[in-house]
DNA sequence: TCCCATGGTCGAACCGATTCGACGAATCGG
DNA sequence: CCGATTCGTCGAATCGGTTCGACCATGGGA
């Protein structure tokens, strides 16, 4: 069932199936009803391999997540979900391919293998050897997430520093005087994870700017340590009256660390946070949040990275949003 | 950057060179150290097309999944993870294809273009259109569940039968005579989705080996809707004390369901279910559940179809798993 | 009426790998 | 010391598409 079988049947040459097809060349009416006819019959399709070699394109692009073992978030799977559904709208193929720690052996044969048109990479650390790899390989690629100088690379971000100082004038707004970050994990930060940075950034700029009194814990990604955390925090700061944070995963233990302290959101603390609009609906009460536009990165990243495989020598572009905070349940005036 | 250019570097013919690379046929130590080098020093990788277009055969795995809008669930996620970290190691890529809906044309294409060599298919029906599909197509595949009649595929599955049947009888074992199933969507039962049909099957089977009281409700997949539907059941049905469920998104709002009808759990209420670990331990308190082992049916998944694409012929395999129920803190005994 | 553009088709080259057959040199057994 | 293996290498064919150049009819414009 390859395109000289077609022909055959056709009764005509490999070449003339190939014009029927991509109409590249004009066809009479009459052959190319006879081609389709057999193609049809057959249920031909034409080997991906081949128009791949004799192409040099794929028309596939690469998405390189984090680990499988770590369990993403549901920001990260909403930003997974939307590229999905972005490239299939532009009848590209996803092949993924997990990075970090054993698994490099996958992104190199990604990146050099000649296996995809582009790559959107995820979870961009502010130095980050794999963004460093894909420059020099000159393979397009697009940014969820950007380093710490991203200047010769096309992103797009959440504008967490923004995002988190806007949290912290809400509760300020409100009266709150003593109130936490709760970040990311603590590694994660080490390890020089952008929004991490970004959000302590805004925290300490928002926190000093309105004369209050912050104090900023990393918290690992679950619920249970969003719990212990919270609780820790609360003893240690018994003045504290509101929390911002940008740890979707914990922010059910941070409810349950209130409950269990005899406080009530929002009537004696609030909280606010960026997490993804699903998650933040689920909660109880339901989060006051900045809803994560998964879906407009994911597509505004597909589309930036089908400009930079249409034209690689295009100038690099990006994109940086700061979504407005949806009010909830979790955020009140404070009380005197 | 070519076996070509290598081979003119290297002073060798290119079939020097993937013998080298190969190992099919011996190449003297100095021929292949001085080839290894100029390959090393270029950065060379063998384009995947090219290969692919020889060999018949292309190092990549479709995973077919359900349509990127519609939000997976924790498990669901699990499979996916375990899936794509199993084909890693194997040194596999992962092509992901959003089935149904609208993206019909990724699944025609990652079938019928010989973009891989094997595919697993994931929220597999009673009957199933994309298996039709893919048993006429004669691509080896493996299902992360399985049809109505499955003699004909090989595929891995919870046993969603048996399970329940374990969660009505560890209830009536506590002495619960009237017991409530919550149950996927409406939609997706209507669908003819197995484990909504399965976990039906073995609810009331066991309701009627232990002459209980039982009642079977279906729930969509998130939180709120937990909560409605369970404060629903609850109003139609005071008598009920105990809940068994196979819906994981939904759990959540049962249990707010339950606070807020002055039920404490386990006090007062029990529940049971099925769900990922991470999920249930997540939950507060931590869910008495009988975990998933998406880690082991998703590797098992892989090793299926790759004894699959090694011999189409063989005779189909498939497990079929009944993990026990770990104790957590939400069932107890009936009060009296 | 002649020329040239256009429509429609074909054959052959090409993309970058693998693999088969062949061949010279070295090695081994008898 | 000679024939048969084995080693190491090369050239050419091949996988299944796309694309370029060439060709023969037509048909329209000058």
């Amino acid at each position: 069932m390859n395109i000289g079988e077609i022909a055959k049947r056709a009764g005509v040459s490999r070449s003339t199936v190939s014009y029927a097809l991509t109409g590249r060349r004009p066809v009479s009416p009459e052959t190319k009803q006879r081609i389709l006819a057999v193609i049809d019959e057959l249920g031909y399709r034409p080997n991906a391999a081949a128009r791949a070699l004799k192409e040099g394109r794929t028309r596939t692009i690469g998405l390189v997540i984090p680990p499988a073992s770590t369990r993403l978030t549901d920001m990260q799977l909403g930003f997974v979900a939307s590229v999905v559904d972005a490239a299939a709208r532009a009848d590209l193929d996803v092949l993924l391919s997990p990075s970090g720690g054993e698994h490099d052996r996958s992104f190199e044969r990604v990146v050099t293998g000649q296996r995809v048109d582009g790559v959107i990479v995820m979870e961009i650390r502010l130095e980050d050897d794999r963004v460093a790899r894909l420059m020099a390989s000159g393979l397009p690629f697009v940014g969820i997430g950007r380093t710490r100088d991203p200047d010769g690379m096309s992103w797009v971000d959440l504008d967490y520093e923004t995002l988190i100082a806007r949290c912290v004038h809400h509760l300020a707004d409100l009266g709150h005087r003593d109130i936490a970050l709760v970040n990311r994990s603590a590694e994660l930060v080490a390890a020089g994870y952008g929004p991490g940075h970004r959000a302590r950034a805004g925290f300490d700029r928002a926190v000093a700017e309105r004369g209050l009194r912050g104090v900023a814990v990393c918290c690992a990604d679950d619920a249970q340590a969003g719990q212990a955390c919270t609780e820790h925090l609360l003893a240690e700061h018994p003045e504290l009256t509101a929390i911002a944070t940008v740890n979707e995963a914990a922010a059910a233990g941070v409810y349950h660390a209130l409950a269990r302290t005899g406080r009530e959101v929002p009537r004696d603390f609030s909280i606010v946070g960026v997490a993804a609009r699903h998650w933040a609906e689920n909660l109880h009460p339901p989060l006051t949040a900045a809803d994560v536009p998964a879906v407009e990165l994911g597509a505004h990243a597909v589309d930036l990275l089908l400009g930079r495989i249409a034209d690689p020598a295009a100038p690099h572009r990006h994109l940086l949003v700061a979504p407005p905070i949806s009010l909830r349940a979790t955020t009140g005036p404070a009380r005197p």
